[in-house]
RNA sequence: GGCAGGGUAGCUCAGUGGUAGAGCAGCGGACUCAUAAGCCGCCGGUCGUGGGUUCAAAUCCCACCCCUGUCACCA
């Protein structure tokens, strides 16, 4: 069967597509925050990307280093490394149940990572973007350590409040320097801090300002809210930013005298986007064979980059790593940083510190990962955060997962398999004008899904293949073929042939969103190999394919859920 | 406080100058193949507030209120 998806399918030159995730902190597992965020609208549209036959490359990494990672070993009496192996192997595990499909997850703790960024640091040196200076900060002289600001606590100058962090103050809101608050104490240990001179490299921000302006003045296709936050903060003037600390874990600074200083984590977890793919393009993983197949993904200028972000880190991946990039001289600029806004838990933040958060692999313990990956793109915080509760999940699972789609799936299987003696009826030769209209409808959705999946408008994409699918269930209602097939066979052969291919499309139209389900419904179908490498185009169910017998793709959860799941929330 | 995004039906969200939309919830109906699912219809909104521009404003302009992010040493 030729269809005008086929054609959409066939003649089209592949494109290179490196989708760059950001890299979670090894600090904690992951939350349902940190999936609807970035991981997963990363996984759907990488997943898309492949079933276009593009060529993807999804790369990302734990982000090993860090004070918090440092502080939390000294709580615990390891160190920062156990620290960091124990998240990220949780880490591993979670993209495996949630079936995010990294072609690498690595972490910013290799030899590889530390070369690549040492030498990013070394070329940013030698073209004149870097310089050293000298920055008076606290210095904590029990817990031996500088201080972040956030680490030190004390009286706001501002409106008098006690208990005013180092970066801003709660009760007035007003933004501080830690060298400002009154009576300052260290977190740590409660010590007073002390101030001390520390001198430290600087990347020259300013360089760039006009540079950053030309590049996202062409970046009409950006979200809003990332183009004009970006260009609000060049309007302001960038500021030239340290990029060392006083710290022994992370990245050493490549040069002789800096024993007690490390790379800046920001600085060089950006890198790790360039450092997986250098690693990615050196092992058995790349099926080339070629340790220079990293080039097609950052020197290419057909290729494109894509970074998948929360909001609250728009400004390392749209101002800061783009100026390392420009200070660099031979890398590829973003091509888009779809960065989403937030997922709330019943109106708060979902946060590691402030409790209601849905740990993943608490998650996995007791559902399936495809519901929450559909309630997450359903509901995706695309435009403005958007708030997840344990009675809309259940909604979402047993109203549109199960009734909508599952139980179309279900119902046509069931009643083919009964009547048709579990293989697929064979139409007669001319189908009926509602018959045409609805295969038409599904092979016309690919192109309005896809367009959707392809500028990242994934809640769009999945509401236009959900509308196929209640197509679907209004044409069998108005041909009930479960009364037809008593007084004409033919006519319900037709109805479930031709709902059988609706059903094919659909299969693969929900695969990147759903790949577990969709995955269990190809072989339903009949279908041999995998979806994925079917493309993206509706693959035909043959007349007298044999059919196995149908289980159901979803299960349907008892409103009980709603107050477990709430209760654990609360506690 | 500055900058940016958001505020639309009971709930979750579409909708950027031309008669306010969808899904769910609620109410009613016809059906019964299917995980009591699916289908048809009804009900439901002074589009955050107050001004302004316009023949016409959810949409453009001004002011204000609320939520989120960010403001360079959290990452």
């Amino acid at each position: 069967m030729t269809t005008a998806t086929n054609a959409l399918a066939g003649d089209r030159t592949p494109e290179t597509i490196l989708v760059a995730v950001a890299w979670p902190y090894a600090n904690n597992h992951l939350h349902a925050g940190h999936l609807a965020g970035a991981y997963l609208p990363a996984d759907i549209f990488a997943r898309y990307q492949r079933m276009r036959g593009n060529r993807v490359l999804m790369v990302s990494g734990s982000d090993s280093h860090g004070t918090p990672v440092t502080v939390r070993a000294e709580q615990e009496g390891t160190t920062p490394e156990a620290v960091f192996q124990r998240y990220h192997q949780s880490f591993l595990d979670t993209w495996d149940g949630f079936g995010i499909s990294f072609d690498i997850f690595t972490s910013t703790d290799t030899p590889n990572h530390i070369k690549v960024a040492q030498d990013f640091f070394l070329r940013l040196r030698e073209r004149g973007y870097l310089y050293e200076a000298e920055q008076e900060l606290l210095y904590d002289p029990v817990a031996q350590r500088f201080l972040p600001d956030r680490y030190v606590e004390g009286t706001c100058p501002r409106c008098g409040a006690e208990g005013a962090r180092g970066d801003q103050c709660d009760n007035c809101g007003s933004t501080l320097d830690a060298l400002e608050l009154i009576n300052p104490i260290s977190k740590l240990s409660n010590a007073t801090p002390e101030r001390r001179a520390s001198s430290h490299f600087f990347l020259k921000l300013s360089a760039f300002t006009e540079q950053l302006q030309a590049w996202i003045g062409g970046k009409e296709h950006w979200r809003t809210n990332v183009r004009n936050f970006t260009l609000g903060m060049l309007r302001e003037g960038l500021k030239d930013r340290a990029i060392t600390r006083d710290l022994t874990w992370g990245v050493p600074i490549p040069l002789e005298g800096y024993d007690d200083k490390r790379i800046y984590v920001w600085f060089e977890a950006v890198i790790g986007y360039l450092s997986a793919t250098v690693e990615w393009a050196a092992s058995e993983a790349n099926p080339t064979g070629n340790a220079e197949a990293w080039r097609d993904f950052w020197t290419s200028d057909t290729s494109r980059t894509y970074h998948f972000i929360g909001k609250d880190n728009i400004p390392f991946h749209t101002v800061i790593w783009p100026s390392m990039i420009l200070g660099h001289g031979d890398l590829n600029l973003p091509y888009d940083v779809p960065a989403n806004q937030y997922l709330t838990m019943g109106g708060t933040k979902a946060s590691k510190s402030r409790g209601g958060v849905i740990w993943l692999p608490e998650y996995l313990e007791r559902y399936d990962p495809d519901p929450l990956r559909y309630m997450m793109t359903a509901n995706a915080p695309e435009t403005s955060d958007s708030d997840f509760t344990w009675t809309e999940f259940v909604r979402r699972n047993n109203d549109e997962l199960v009734a909508r789609w599952g139980n179309l799936v279900n119902r046509v299987l069931t009643i083919t398999g009964r009547n048709f003696d579990a293989a697929v009826p064979a139409p007669p030769a001319d189908l009926s004008p509602e018959s045409r209209a609805l295969i038409e409808r599904c092979d016309e959705a690919f192109e309005a899904v896809g367009n959707d999946f392809d500028h990242v408008n994934l809640r769009r994409g999945l509401t236009a293949a959900m509308e196929v699918a209640q197509a679907a269930n209004q044409y069998l209602d108005a041909r009930a073929p479960w009364s037809a097939v008593k007084t004409d066979r033919d006519h319900a052969a037709e109805t479930l042939y031709v709902a059988l291919n609706v059903i094919s499309g659909l299969v693969t139209m929900l695969h990147p969103v759903l790949p577990f389900s969709c995955a269990k419904a190809w072989t339903m179908l009949g279908h041999s190999g995998d979806v994925e490498a079917a493309g993206w185009q509706r693959t035909p169910v043959l007349p007298g394919t044999p059919l196995p017998a149908p289980a159901p793709l979803f299960k349907k959860l008892d409103d009980a859920v709603v107050a477990e799941e709430e209760a654990r929330l609360g506690s």
